[in-house]
DNA sequence: CCGGGTGCTGCATTTTTTGCAGCACTGTGC
DNA sequence: GCACAGTGCTGCAAAAAATGCAGCACCCGG
């Protein structure tokens, strides 16, 4: 992205023209359509001539429009080069971004981002701490860290969410498991097998624990864990059924050791990227919270 | 001035710059040298780098500094051209001011401003209303009004003061007055002479009041008038000492058929243009304001 | 005539900006 | 040597701006 130097009205400009539709640009900037209508009236205001025609089915550039469409993009265009001008100075040869996240992202969804991270800004210096999900958020929104990418449920208005993505939580088991090869089972026909159990630190602890309240057959709970390692070695083993989404199980998934099936009514896990609100991003810390977005968005859909 | 679309930041960047002194362009621009020093502080965080080196007598820009002094100056500049095409488009060839003042200011103040505008925007049609000060004020905060040019003492949150100058207030008499020589008259010496009083409409009477309070002495008030001119006439004619300032009166004090003798203690008369606050200005609009505080600048000086 | 699309607006809320007052520091002149 | 005027910077509270929600009017294709 180019820097964020410049006014939002006329980055968001450029975003209706492109789009012809102040809806659409609205969704693709993730902000409401009357905060971006609201904008452009006001900078139609300030011009003192239509930017766009408004025609039934959305916008087109009005001759003044196209004027300020060449000046705008001239500008952004210039920020651009500039940015790269700066990081070629000193910008992102330096910088240091302190994150912390939880254990289930260990495995691959944080290394593959500090892989990038290393390749594209090898002197911006990482560290990565691991917490429970609620702890690695009060981190970030107490100060102690840059960057959480972590599971959470609540809002956090001391938080600025990035991104998120949903996870589907599922039973985990080895293929050779009786219940593996349906389509899909309920919690209810899983809580007769043995059971590992997040215990509250971890995030899915909240997924569950409304099903867990529901089912009324008794529970057999071979072990409750903070670990998700451990829950993962349990249900590789066979020794119980851990309940767990896909990530930091893929490559178990791919080699055929396990299997994740989803738990029909179990909130979905929320992956996000959370960082203090109303700081603004140091442009080291900056760039890795777009790539770790990226990422994100890579391991949603495949 | 060119467009004010950019972010505030940057044009508030280049005027640091060209000031090599925060507070000095916080004096520039109106502004408090805490709110620009933030600024600054906030556009060097998102650079990554610092764009000044601290000098203890003041600021000089950093490498980073000037690749980014660079872009805004192009910025700016190719906003100066986008402005002048909007102009020749369209801008400035309609567009109307709905100008509402004092009856002073109707003997050379607005019809020089009105004169400037005509040569400068000859499309732009004008109105203008003549009513008390006060009265001034609300209809322009009620947008009865665009501009109100106008003697306020009491500031309006619904108001924004675009510029204010002071102008003394003193006794207006023929050059033959007994009085007329002296270098300086206390209001009590003027007490004992037939006085032209302002009636409370009037911006004056609020700066004449607390003299007149002040004042043990019998008054010998032969007038109380609203009409600027009827004052004037009566002074002019030596039936009454009358207390104004300058404006209105400057074709008598050339002329040399009038004297304006300031009086000690009296509050200035504060000429301020207003608009309605929270409004952004057509650009018609906003040229006339600037016209009026220039023409207010020039006035004040000379 | 319905449903989904558009731009737009009033209102309450959140977020950002601003000014005031005061701190620490640095040269300058007496 | 020491007050003095100048600098940049910061905590806090008030003012201002941006935002989202819900809902309006409109238009177009089924």
């Amino acid at each position: 992205m180019t820097q964020k130097i410049h006014a939002k009205a006329l980055v968001h400009f450029d975003t209706i023209r492109r789009c012809g539709s102040i809806r659409q640009a609205a969704r693709q900037l993730h902000l409401s359509s009357s905060a971006l209508n609201r904008q452009l009236l006001e900078l139609e205001s300030q011009i003192g001539a239509p930017l766009f025609e408004r025609l039934s089915s959305g916008l087109r550039l009005t001759p003044s429009g196209e004027v300020l469409a060449r000046h705008v993009i001239h500008v952004l265009q210039d920020a651009q080069r500039m940015s790269i001008e700066l990081e070629a100075l000193e910008g992102l040869h330096s910088g240091h971004v302190d994150l912390i996240t939880v254990e289930a992202l260990t495995h691959a969804f944080v290394p593959d981002i500090l892989q990038k991270m290393a390749r594209h800004y090898p002197k911006v210096s990482t560290t990565v701490r691991i917490a429970g999900s609620r702890k690695a958020a009060e981190e970030v929104s107490g100060g102690a860290a840059d960057v959480a990418i972590s599971f959470l449920y609540q809002r956090d208005s001391a938080l600025r969410q990035l991104a998120v993505a949903p996870f589907a939580i599922g039973a985990v088991v080895p293929p050779d498991h009786p219940l593996a090869s349906r389509e899909s089972v309920t919690f209810n026909q899983w809580a007769q097998h043995p059971l590992v159990l997040p215990s509250p630190e971890i995030s899915i602890y909240e997924a569950l624990e409304p099903l867990l309240r529901a089912c009324r057959a008794p529970l057999q709970v071979i072990m409750q864990t903070s670990s998700f390692e451990l829950m993962k070695q349990m249900a590789k083993q066979g020794q119980g059924v851990a309940f767990v989404n896909r990530l930091g199980i893929e490559d178990e998934l791919k080699q055929g050791t396990l299997v994740h099936l989803p738990v029909k009514k179990a909130m979905p896990s929320l992956l996000g990227i959370y960082v203090r609100a109303g700081r603004s991003l140091p442009p080291a810390i900056d760039r890795f919270c777009q790539l770790a977005a990226a990422q994100l968005q890579l391991r949603q859909v495949d």
